[in-house]
DNA sequence: TAGTTGGGTTTTTTT
DNA sequence: AACCCAACTA
């Protein structure tokens, strides 16, 4: 027998249910992956079921390649046919085949946020739409709601009659819908939403798919959104084997159209349905767990499950309030910095999670100056950086002519005199014809008024059409390398003094290493499949679990890991919760974050810190913040150290259970740092202390040089040298192409090259990489 | 056409 | 604070 023995009588009930409708309701670290793949394990070994007929769907690509290879040690042969992928290239692969049948070329390409906002700027220009009234992002939230909720742009316009905004966004849908199908585009909504369309209204592939899934499993469940339960739904309408898994718990996305009815209603869609919990938790302390369990149950519509453990007590919890958010950073690091030095952990054992991606520069800042390394997961998506969108676009444009966001996106990049008036009559030329505007580029001789601009037209042509027949002989290595030295685009960037240009220069470089890394993995690696792979991954697909680095994340991205040592950072009332989900009259929103608290405490195994701090700057302006409401909702013997008495003490809270003197009595034990009784808490979310630079809130910033490493940059960690050392050295004299003459006045081996700091003349002091800032000694 | 500057704005979270 | 955009200048 073996390999199902190690399982609770749960989690087999899980894995040997395997027929109709299964409900798994699993807790925060209760094994829930591994029922998952002992099921798909059984289904193949004992019940022999061919390894064709299964699919499970995850929402990342880093969830779907870790269940392959756990399902791929367990089951050995047979297992690289299962369909384990994520909803969206789910999509992808049917519609590659189908999206004939939607009136789309099957080569479409993909839209993403950037892209779209382009597209609607342009079609607000259009129809004359006021964009300070009624944003572009609004309006595309707007479609992307609808197309989450199946709502095609006709019936969006019958809902809107008699509202006139709704008839303004109504007009931009139709627009937008159909300014993406003359482009051959899709966007990520269009992906799921256009995939059930396919199966709506063509029984035939429909039927093939449902013939070929015959057991289905879906992760996260509690995440998918209205079109994705019924994409779901009518795969698994044949057969009816469907195991969805969730936790109502951990419904962290609304905000992108997640349904939290889709888990609270399975039962109600399917009565058959069988209906397993998975409470015990294999991951944290009994310590942990309780406050997880004493945060969470302050919300209302939920199934009730309490999470247990025999992993024992555990340390207790760790509250620290900070003056502001710099002594915040200061003690994560030397707390992280202490516990490595002590052998408690290593720095691949601790986490730092926060709710919003900006609070990661201070503490980013922090672990650069205390030399800890670390990863920075998520804040700008590696293929949404400007340099590498551009180089994208030329590989769009030489894949396929008809991107027209891609071709106006390098037309002029690097420049080549061609401005916005030019592109405009080649844009009005194309929609004369019809035809699209790289086609129109092309008979940039027969366009009116264009003038001497054409001369400047042919050469763009011409270098793309040699591009694309020199791809008969090339691979995907060496185009890309041609295009970069064609174009002079890292040239360019290097003649362009620009501080963070050393970092798109070293973005390019790891584009080519994932160009290269594509080319390995890949047996007959294509233009189109890599552009496909890359529109599709997510920041946390590429992080390495189980790397020697801090990783810091937002509470989001951290769903679904865990960690020995977990810091939450900024837990203040208006930072998380924040202050939208405070103010807004949707009850609802708040326990969305509280659902977050909840995924964010539970990620601790063994340890868990929280901090917060009365001062904080954000966007500009100093707040001053409480003390987070869900700090307040743990029990306070839980913690080794209390929050102030609050003043105000919400309905449930732990305090309020709690004796006025009790209250003293603990607050009196509270060590370090000291806290001023009466004073931290009050609730005055957002109150403007100062306006500008908080200048004298920066007490371990010197001269402010770390300031002019840029986020970006510093989002490596420490790392390698691979530069040598330069020809100068501390207190020579040099002098740099723009900033002039100065002294050297450190020189240190940095990630990737020497990183020499110089006091100049006349500029003031600039940190830069020698390699890149040229440096000339005198 | 390109580069600079000043003014206005900021959804927090992401496939 | 950081970003984006429109207006202005060379």
């Amino acid at each position: 027998m073996g390999i199902y023995d190690t399982l609770n009588e749960q989690q087999k009930k899980g894995v040997f249910t395997t027929e109709g409708p299964v409900l798994l309701l699993a807790g925060a670290g209760s094994g829930k992956t591994r029922v998952l793949t002992h099921r798909i394990a059984y289904l193949i070994d004992e019940l022999g079921v061919n390894a064709w007929n299964i699919m499970a769907i995850t929402f990342t690509n880093k969830a779907a390649g870790e269940m392959k290879e756990r399902v791929e040690n367990i089951v050995g042969v047979g297992a690289e046919s299962i369909w384990v992928t994520t909803f969206h290239s789910t999509c992808v692969r049917i519609l590659r085949r189908y999206a004939d049948r939607l009136g789309y070329d099957n080569n479409f390409t993909i839209y993403d946020t950037d892209d779209q906002k382009s597209v609607m700027k342009d079609i607000c220009k259009r129809l004359k739409i006021d964009t300070k009234m009624l944003k572009e992002r609004t309006i595309l939230s707007a479609i992307s709601s609808a197309k989450n909720e199946l709502v095609s742009p006709e019936e969006y316009t019958l809902n809107a009659v008699g509202d006139y905004r709704k008839q303004k966004i109504s007009q931009a849908y139709n627009e937008y819908q159909s300014a993406l199908k003359k482009s051959n585009a899709m966007d990520f909504d269009d992906l799921i939403m256009k995939t059930v369309e396919l199966f709506k209204t063509d029984g035939e592939v429909l039927g093939n798919y449902q013939k070929r899934f015959k057991y289905i499993m879906v992760d996260e469940y509690q995440d998918t959104n209205t079109a994705q339960f019924e994409l779901i739904r009518l795969l698994a309408d044949a057969h009816h084997n469907l195991c969805v898994v969730g936790d109502d718990d951990q419904s962290i996305y609304k905000f992108r159209g997640a349904n939290i009815r889709n888990i609270l209603d399975f039962e109600k869609v399917y009565p058959e349905a069988e209906v397993i919990r998975l409470e015990q938790n294999y991951r944290s302390t009994q310590t942990v767990l309780d406050a997880a369990n004493a945060v969470i149950c302050n919300n209302k519509g939920r199934k009730s499950k309490t999470l247990w453990t025999d992993k024992g007590e555990g340390g207790s919890i760790h509250f620290r309030q900070f003056e502001n958010a710099y002594g915040e950073a200061e003690f994560i690091a030397d707390d992280v910095a202490r516990k490595v030095r002590e052998g408690v952990t290593d720095y691949g054992g601790c986490a730092v999670l926060y709710r919003t991606n900006a609070q990661a520069r201070l503490i980013e800042e922090r672990f650069v100056v205390e030399g800890i390394p670390y990863n920075v997961v998520g804040g700008t998506n590696f293929y949404a950086r400007k340099e590498i969108k551009d180089l994208l676009a030329y590989l769009k444009t030489i894949d396929n002519g008809r991107d027209d966001l891609a071709v106006k996106r390098i037309i002029n990049v690097p420049k080549r005199g061609i401005g916005a008036s030019t592109i405009a009559k080649v844009q009005d030329y194309a929609d004369m014809w019809g035809i699209s505007f790289y086609d129109a580029l092309k008979r940039a001789d027969d366009i009116l008024g264009i003038g001497k601009s054409a001369v400047k037209l042919t050469p763009f042509v011409t270098m793309i059409q040699t591009f694309r027949s020199k791809l008969e002989f090339y691979g995907l290595e060496d185009l890309i390398r041609d295009i970069i030295k064609t174009t002079g685009y890292v040239t360019e960037l290097e003649a362009s003094g620009d501080e963070d240009a050393e970092n798109r220069i070293e973005n390019i470089d790891e584009l080519i290493s994932k160009i290269v890394a594509f080319e390995e993995i890949h047996d007959h690696p294509t233009l189109g499949e890599f552009l496909e792979e890359v529109a599709l991954v997510a920041d946390i697909d590429n992080v390495e679990t189980g790397s020697s680095k801090v990783l810091l994340m937002t509470l989001h991205s951290a769903k679904g890991l865990e960690f020995p040592h977990v810091y939450l950072a900024g837990m203040e009332d208006g930072v998380f919760p924040a202050y939208l989900s405070i103010v807004s009259d949707d009850p609802e929103d708040i326990e969305e974050e509280r659902r977050l608290a909840y995924v964010g405490i539970t990620r601790a195994k063994d340890d868990l810190t929280i901090c917060c701090a009365k001062m904080r700057m954000v966007r500009g302006e100093t707040q001053i913040n409480a003390i987070s409401r869900f700090v307040k909702e743990i029990p306070a013997e839980l913690m080794d150290n209390r929050p102030p008495a609050p003043r105000y003490v919400s309905a449930d809270s732990a305090f309020e259970s709690m004796s006025g003197d009790e209250q003293i009595k603990r607050y009196g034990f509270a060590q370090e740092p000291p806290y001023q009784a009466g004073n931290g808490a009050i609730s005055r979310p957002r109150a403007v202390l100062s306006k500008g630079t908080a200048a004298e809130n920066k007490p371990f910033i010197a001269g402010g040089g770390i300031g002019s490493l840029h986020g970006a940059g510093i989002s490596k960690g420490v790392g390698a040298v691979t530069g040598g050392k330069p020809d100068y050295d501390i207190g020579d004299r040099i002098s740099h192409i723009k900033y002039g003459k100065g002294t050297v006045t450190a020189l240190e081996p940095g990630p990737r090259d020497y990183k020499v700091t110089v006091d100049f003349d006349n500029a003031g002091q600039k940190i830069m990489y020698a390699a890149f800032a040229k440096l000339q000694k005198i």
